[in-house]
RNA sequence: GCGCCUUUAGCUCAGCAGGAUAGAGCAACGGCCUUCUAAGCCGUCGGUCAGAGGUUCGAAUCCUCUAAGGCGCGCCA
């Protein structure tokens, strides 16, 4: 804890205190003390509405609760300066601000681990994101997921989780058959060859590029192969393919997976019989039209599901169902899966499933990340996955910037439908809203630099009183919010939470720097302080920005 | 037809475990560079929080209904 969140308990304690004190209400009858800080500055450091959510149990007027709560508070035991009553009965607080300078020390000496919480209780987390089929490019879509997927983690991560990064990857099933078809089309292309693509195809350029690479490597060598043979031979390629290319977008994207979770692992251990028995031992499977069911109904589904085609294959459920079985078995407190909207109707039967193995539905959650819509020259962009035109997840950091990009997408809450206007993106990109967070940190860097040249250093055990302008107490105050803005994300699973918290804390700064100068020659212990101040603000920044996936440049 | 998401300033969006006069960026307008990066700061303009009911001392926030838009309702994945 620190000081900031120190002093605010510390006013929680004494409020409630002062509630008993005065007999206003018995000890299991006094709300939670809820603090907040105001909006308007003339109201105070922070306030509390105890009065109003004490009337109905004391029967008295706000204002009247108010008066009886100031009159048993102990000023001393908060750095209270003054306390006062307003409007319907809010009391607000302002506070001796001096002690907000011992968050710099703090900040310094944590570094990189300035930030950190247990709020998580060292819960065990997995994170399920992108999980694309091995078939093509990442698109926009999955760009979304990725970047909401990763910062989720580090943000759990920092906010004291125990986290687990896992990406599903569908190696079996039809979709891959169509890979190896659609590969062996392209390369006999390739060759000159008339070849049709399969109908379910995949048409992407990747796929293209797969069958000119097996031309060019291989020449002929595969044409009169034997067609199962051939088969099996490009479908291992394609698929060995596409994970490189995937892992290496992903890589350049800066989200990094813990595990790689292959469904055909799950045909080879046993794990989908296992889990299939499972469900027909507690009786939740039945037959019917020569297929295998589901009772998904009994667990709140629309329908039931069928497990095992009357061809004999799996749908896809069955190994994703055995796959969230093995997630639990393996120990895990939460399973949090971040899923594109369009699967959104797949939530309730996988929540039967879990249900239905014998686990808490509610510890499966299901983050729906919306659609994005791309928009260029004022018009939508149509995306078909038959033709494969679509904009990449590459195509687009090559066009907006990595930065620019994984901030962009961390900024919004998942469940608003985002329209990507990317003549904006491109054109504006220097009013994008990273730059105004990168720029604070650079102009820090510039500072820093430019101190050491005048022999004005940082000094870890500078004298901080000098700091007492408003701007540098506002600053701290933000610096000092810190921990709870990462807790707050991570409990309610909100990403965008952080970048609302980068932009204040940004504003905070490039405030400060146009009222105050840092460097000034004439005045050492001034510049001492204000050069500490600064550096603690680099690192809240830097930790902050490192948690979205964004540089934080020493120049630009 | 059913389910999920969205509707807040001209535009893009925050705010939604109820709190004071609803915020930010962009756009528009007016100021600030002989002083640490003007990718910045300060100010002005701009709102029936889609609409109607309800709960509450208090509703953008919670509940119900309506409207508009998006997505989904396979023995596809």
């Amino acid at each position: 804890m620190n000081v900031a969140e120190k002093v605010q308990e510390a006013l929680k304690a004494e409020i409630k205190a002062a509630v008993l004190k005065a007999g206003l209400a018995e000890e299991a009858e006094v709300p939670a003390v809820v603090l907040e800080v105001p909006k308007e500055k003339a109201h105070g450091d922070y306030s509390t509405n105890m009065a109003m959510q004490l009337a109905r149990i004391a029967k008295k007027a706000p204002r009247a609760i108010a008066d009886d709560i100031i009159a048993h508070f102990d000023s001393s035991k908060a750095s209270i300066e003054k306390i006062e009553i307003a409007g319907p009965g809010f009391i607000n607080f302002y506070m001796d601000n001096s002690y907000l300078t011992d968050l710099i020390p703090v900040v310094l000496r944590e570094g990189d681990d300035y930030g950190r919480t247990n709020a998580g209780n060292n819960e065990k987390v997995q994170v399920e994101f992108v999980s694309a089929n091995p078939t093509g490019d990442l698109h926009l879509g999955h760009a979304r997921g990725a970047s909401v997927g990763d910062s989720l983690c580090n943000i759990l991560d920092k906010a004291g989780y125990d986290v687990t990064r896992e990406y599903y990857i569908n190696d079996a099933g039809n979709q891959i058959n169509n890979l190896a078809l659609s590969v062996e089309a392209r390369y006999f292309q390739a060759l000159g060859h008339d070849k049709e693509m399969p109908e379910d195809g995949y048409h992407g350029q990747d796929i293209v590029g797969i069958g000119q690479k097996l031309a060019d490597e291989f020449g002929d060598k595969f044409v009169n192969m034997e067609e199962k043979e051939r088969f099996n031979t490009f479908r291992e390629y394609g698929l060995k393919y596409e994970m490189e290319k995937l892992k290496k977008d992903l890589e350049d994207f800066r989200v990094k997976f813990d595990v790689w979770y292959s469904e055909t692992s799950l045909y080879q251990n046993g794990k989908i019989d296992e889990a299939l028995a499972a469900l027909r031992e507690k009786g939740h499977i039945y037959e019917e039209d020569g297929a295998v069911w589901f009772r998904s109904t009994a667990f709140g589904d629309d329908k039931d599901r069928v497990l095992i085609k009357n061809d004999g294959s799996y749908t896809y459920l069955t190994p994703d169902l055995a796959y969230h079985k093995d997630k639990f078995d393996r120990g895990f407190e939460k399973v949090i899966n971040v899923w594109g909207a369009d699967h959104h109707g797949y939530i309730p039967r996988m929540k039967a499933a879990v249900e239905a193995l014998g686990y808490n539905p509610d510890q499966l959650e299901v983050e729906i990340i919306q659609l994005v819509h791309l928009y260029k020259n004022g018009e939508k962009m149509k995306m078909s996955k038959r033709t494969g035109k679509a904009v990449t997840m590459r195509d687009l950091v090559e066009e907006v910037g990595l930065d620019a990009v994984r901030y962009f997408f961390a900024m919004r809450s998942s469940d608003t439908h985002m329209d990507f206007d990317l003549d904006l993106a491109v054109s504006e990109s220097n009013e994008n809203p990273v730059y105004y967070a990168q720029y604070a940190h650079a102009r820090i860097c510039s500072i820093l630099r430019q101190g050491e040249e005048q022999d004005l250093t940082v000094n870890e055990q500078a004298d901080l009183s000098p700091l007492k302008a408003e701007k540098e107490f506002e600053l701290l105050k933000k610096i000092g919010d810190f921990p709870q803005a990462i807790a707050e994300a991570a409990e309610k699973r909100i990403p965008h939470r952080m970048t609302n918290y980068v932009q204040e804390l940004s504003a905070a700064f490039h405030s400060f720097y146009n009222a105050e100068k840092v460097l000034d020659a004439e005045n050492k212990p001034l510049s001492e302080a204000r050069l500490a101040l600064i550096q603690a603000v680099q690192v809240t920044l830097k930790n902050a920005l490192q948690l979205i996936g964004v540089s934080a440049p020493e120049k630009m």
